[in-house]
DNA sequence: TAGATTGTTAATCGATTAACAATC
DNA sequence: TAGATTGTTAATCGATTAACAATC
């Protein structure tokens, strides 16, 4: 009686890694001044398997030095490379609710490489009133907008039944990466790449697996 | 010249199944009075091999019937069961920055299971005030409040460096299941499962897929 | 009955891990 | 040199998909 498939819902870390993750603490261990550390450190840290670090890392280069482990502030510049972290995209942001305010004032830029830089409603009573500097748009001046400021990337955080609309408004206008809040599965043309923020999933399934870690105190399994 | 490893960032849906994410597309069809529903018609919709779909249900029971599919309100109260979505959790909150609050606004309910019931912040000149009907208390009051209320989740909505001292409070005080906004990778002990909802991991992975689909388009590659 | 669709087995595919030669 | 740690190959493990008998 395994669980084969639920667990692949996993928490982060465990499973799957990803560049990004690794950025963080590298960047942590920047500011601690630690020069040097290996795929062991990092995998104990991050909660990963070593073997995958190493592998990850050199899928894109040679970062490492046998014998020695990999240079900390190298790492960083390199995956910020990869990651394609030096130049700024502007982002526009869809749904004045309060997920789409905490994001605008969560700073101006999210993270280093994404600024917001236009924010819309479909409600169009909003439209002119101002959230952290930036004033509120009606919808009909996103096209215009997005070509005006070079905006590339999206932010939806409409309530799940506007979302698929308001998806094809940011494709429409030209835009290429979409990151999607509600609720729903959006469906875009190649090109656009769509990734998905959707807490509510991960809410869903704390409950099951809460269970099952009551079970797995009564004697069996692992995790 | 393969991108092997970065693809399991991949978004949601292609990959990796997930029951809240069916029961979410089996509401909208159940408020619809579609009575019935295939492995076809969900993959269709949810972007799944049909394959996968009915080897993750069947996984749990014998929900469907043969030529016929899956009647979508039974599946749903099955699912409904499987996930634990009966009894509802009493949840704390613990941050109120912009995100903390747009959660407590959100609803008292976060989806139907959830509900926030007591809000805490480590800056003693926030306690006292309120958040959508909620008294914001001082840390040192989390251990008798989650005892009292029969909190059994919390949420962490702090800034990274705090978020594992903040977890490990609420580990003390007795939680089986955070939910984690912030960017780190947090420990906790066997019996307490932690969720992830990182968004800026999302974000900072999407820049590089969109050049990959530039690349896609000037002739190579799939996805 | 003929057509449809499940549940499940078998085949494929891909990802994770172990192991080790290369080398700092 | 001896010890450490990479990059990478080979072995394992698990997940996805195809295929089909069972059956509504």
């Amino acid at each position: 009686m395994r669980r084969y498939h639920l667990e692949a819902i996993e928490n982060l870390g465990s499973r799957r890694s990803a560049l990004p993750i690794y950025l963080r603490f590298l960047n942590e261990l920047s500011l601690s001044n630690v020069q040097t550390v290996s795929s062991q450190d990092l995998g104990e840290k991050l909660d990963l398997n070593p073997a995958q670090i190493r592998k990850d890392l050199a899928y894109f280069g040679e970062f490492g030095r046998k014998g020695v482990g990999y240079n900390v502030d190298y790492l960083i510049e390199k995956i910020r490379q990869i990651l394609k972290l030096d130049k700024t995209m502007n982002v526009a942001l869809i749904g004045t609710g309060n997920l789409g305010r905490a994001l605008c004032n969560y700073n101006t830029y999210i993270k280093d490489n994404m600024k917001i830089v236009a924010v819309f409603d479909s409600d169009t009573s909003k439209a002119g009133s101002s959230i952290n500097h930036l004033t509120v748009q009606p919808m009909d001046e996103l096209p215009a907008t997005v070509a005006k400021l070079d905006i590339t990337v999206g932010i939806i955080t409409v309530p799940a039944p506007e979302a698929q609309n308001v998806a094809e408004q940011f494709v429409a206008a030209g835009i290429r990466g979409i990151l999607n809040f509600a609720p729903v599965v959006l469906k875009a043309p190649r090109g656009v790449r769509i990734h998905h923020a959707d807490f509510t999933a991960e809410l869903l399934s704390l409950a099951y697996y809460m269970d099952y870690n009551d079970q797995s105190q009564n004697g069996s399994a692992s995790v």
